[in-house]
RNA sequence: AACCUGGUGGUGUAAUUGGUAACACAUCUGGUUUUGGUCCAGACAUUUCAGGUUCAAGUCCUGGCCGGGUUGCCA
């Protein structure tokens, strides 16, 4: 067990040293999401940062919808942004906030700047506001607009806001600096026309602040100590603070850019996931093979494991990817402990019991778990016809193969020991039936002589087992990096969802949602809400590590080689 | 090419602020095991390069090299 540590990275160092100074007393920080898309990895590095140190430190942490674009945004976005926070273990109390609140104070701060000749209505248009601000190696030209009258320009921003100008007619600009080396401080547009309602203001509104006019004046209003963000919104970082100096707004917040999270054989940009959904490559947001926080929720990863992954990672300014098989490992750490154990056949194959009494059934005790005696154990029915994984047999066996083949003996866990003695093919000579002897003396997977039964297998008595559909999955792309040759949807895995027809012992026929289980020997699984009654429906999160399969490749090629 | 920014094992982080590279994942070796799981033991880097300061440099200085971001009326 790893202790509780406490993570350390620079921002937490940042805020020891304000909270110890006495710059602040107490720190403020907020998760601000924009309402027009499903939450997904990614996000919850910002939400354990945001939410952590808040927690850490005894601040507090305020959920703020960025909402400053209405033909993007929308109600269903922002109910299942709280759901997913709220997934994760996080709380943000009574400071529920929207910039929306805050559009007539922002509002009024646009005045104040054309007030004081630091903002103008451009009536350039898009295209020539473009070609104007000159490029990387090349200084803006000056708008036509920009020393117009003060007065000229409250007049138009009014008129703005009163409905009298189409979409895109005029713009409103913060004026800067159009030579400014940083593109973002060449007069950037602060306010633009959209005559679009808005969830949460209805009608009320034509005109919409920008995020660089919104965000650092709501994170002044709330007075947010730190704010915090990805590396993208470094260059934004000098107008930020240059609209907190021009503005008498009440706080002085700060904001600091950390590296977002990239997870290998993942995406995390809204736009290519949305790309994924809409072409129909995979079922819906929370397919369970989307980096979704509803498509890992319905996969069955758990909220400690993300932020137990997010803890890992850190928080830095170095940019990287991170293995997927950490955020596995980490899952798989956690389920050991607290899944219990069933038995399930994924790829059956029949074994018939020669010497078991016929139409017998006998009832074994199996562990629910295999180091925790408290999780008790349950009566399992074994008798002479078994399903067991077709994978579990071989007719020539590669040399270290520990299951069964002809003339080998196996345990059946916590049953007994079986012998093959033959097999039964169908015309393409691929195994049809098993038979086998059982040792009477081994009941319960083990004999007074005490001699070794390397192999041990799980197996499902036929006649009551329940049928169950098992997902599979894989990657969803099989380039670590789904860019790989340009194209992302080119590396799409063909396989990342295989669906079988399973066979489960009886217990599994009630399993509880949202309770994960470990088929013994095959991976995590839990229930997915297409089960109803009639048919059960079973996610693998995750298999189990698997060394037999790297070995046996490793036999197969050195067989080849020879 | 301008500005901003980053560079420590395969990957992600750490290193008491100048004191002789640590942790996790991955990989590989062994051992235990009624899950080829778990668990246990071991292996794997001269810190982007070149100089310099110093008794001592991943940490400081100088100069290269390489990577990322930025030219929405998106956030």
């Amino acid at each position: 067990m790893c202790p509780p540590e406490t993570p350390t990275d620079f921002i937490r160092t940042i805020i020891q040293e304000d909270l110890a100074s006495g710059k602040h007393q107490s720190i403020v920080t907020r998760f601000p999401p924009e309402p027009n898309g499903f939450l997904h990895v990614g996000h919850a590095k910002a939400i354990c940062l945001d939410f952590g140190v808040a927690e850490e430190f005894g601040g507090r942490c305020h959920l703020r919808f960025d909402d400053t674009n209405p033909s993007k945004e929308e109600q269903l976005y922002a109910d299942a942004i709280q759901e997913d926070i709220r997934w994760l273990g996080f709380d943000w109390g009574e400071h529920l906030y929207h910039a929306s609140d805050y559009f007539e104070q922002l509002f009024e701060w646009a005045c104040h700047l054309i007030r004081e000749g630091h903002a103008y209505v451009d009536e350039q248009t898009a295209e020539e506001m473009r070609a104007n601000r000159g490029d990387l190696n090349h200084p803006g030209v000056d708008s036509p607009y920009r020393n117009r009258p003060r007065e000229e320009s409250m007049d138009l921003f009014l008129r703005m806001r009163a409905g009298e100008f189409e979409d895109g007619a005029k713009v409103l600009r913060a004026r800067i600096d159009m030579a400014s080396p940083n593109l973002t401080m060449r007069d950037p547009a602060i306010y633009r026309i959209q005559h679009s309602p808005h969830p949460r203001t209805g009608d009320q509104w034509c005109i919409y602040p920008m995020y660089d006019f919104a965000h650092g004046q709501s994170d002044a209003i709330e007075k947010i100590t730190h704010s915090l963000c990805t590396l993208e919104f470094e260059n934004h970082r000098p107008l930020y603070d240059w609209f907190l100096e021009h503005l008498p707004v009440p706080a002085k917040p700060r904001q600091y850019e950390f590296s977002r999270l990239n997870l290998s054989y993942t995406i995390t940009s809204k736009r290519k996931l949305k790309m994924l959904v809409d072409g129909g490559h995979v079922n819906g947001w929370d397919d369970p093979r989307m980096p979704t926080l509803c498509g890992m929720r319905r996969r069955g990863f758990t909220p400690q494991s993300i932020r137990a992954l997010c803890r890992e990672v850190g928080v830095t300014r170095t940019e990287g990817t991170v293995d997927f098989a950490l955020l596995q490992s980490l899952l798989r750490e956690e389920l050991n402990e607290t899944a219990e154990r069933r038995m399930a056949v994924l790829n059956p194959v029949k074994v018939i019991v020669e010497n078991w009494p016929q139409g017998k059934v006998e009832m074994v005790t199996a562990k629910n778990h295999p180091s925790d005696p408290l999780r008790g154990s349950r009566e399992v029915p074994f008798g002479g016809e078994l399903w067991i994984e077709r994978d579990d047999f071989r007719i020539e066996a590669p040399r270290k193969f520990f299951r069964l083949k002809p003339g080998a003996e196996v345990r059946f866990k916590y049953a007994y020991y079986l012998t093959c003695t033959g097999y039964e093919t169908d015309a393409d000579g691929e195994v049809t039936e098993i038979r086998c002897t059982y040792d009477p003396e081994s009941k319960g997977g083990n004999t007074e002589d005490g001699r070794k039964v390397k192999g041990t297998i799980h197996w499902v008595h036929a006649p009551s087992a329940a049928a169950a559909e098992m997902r599979l999955y894989d990657h969803l792309f099989r380039e670590p990096n789904p860019e790989e040759g340009g194209d992302f949807l080119q590396n799409l895995n063909p396989d990342s969802l295989k669906v079988v027809s399973a066979w489960v012992e009886p217990d599994l026929a009630q399993w509880p949602a949202k309770k994960a289980v470990q088929m013994e020997r095959l991976g995590y699984f839990c229930l997915d809400p297409d089960s109803s009654g009639e048919h059960l429906v079973f996610n693998r999160t995750v298999a189990l590590r698997d060394s037999w399969a790297k070995l046996e490749k490793k036999i197969q090629q050195g067989s080849a080689g020879t």
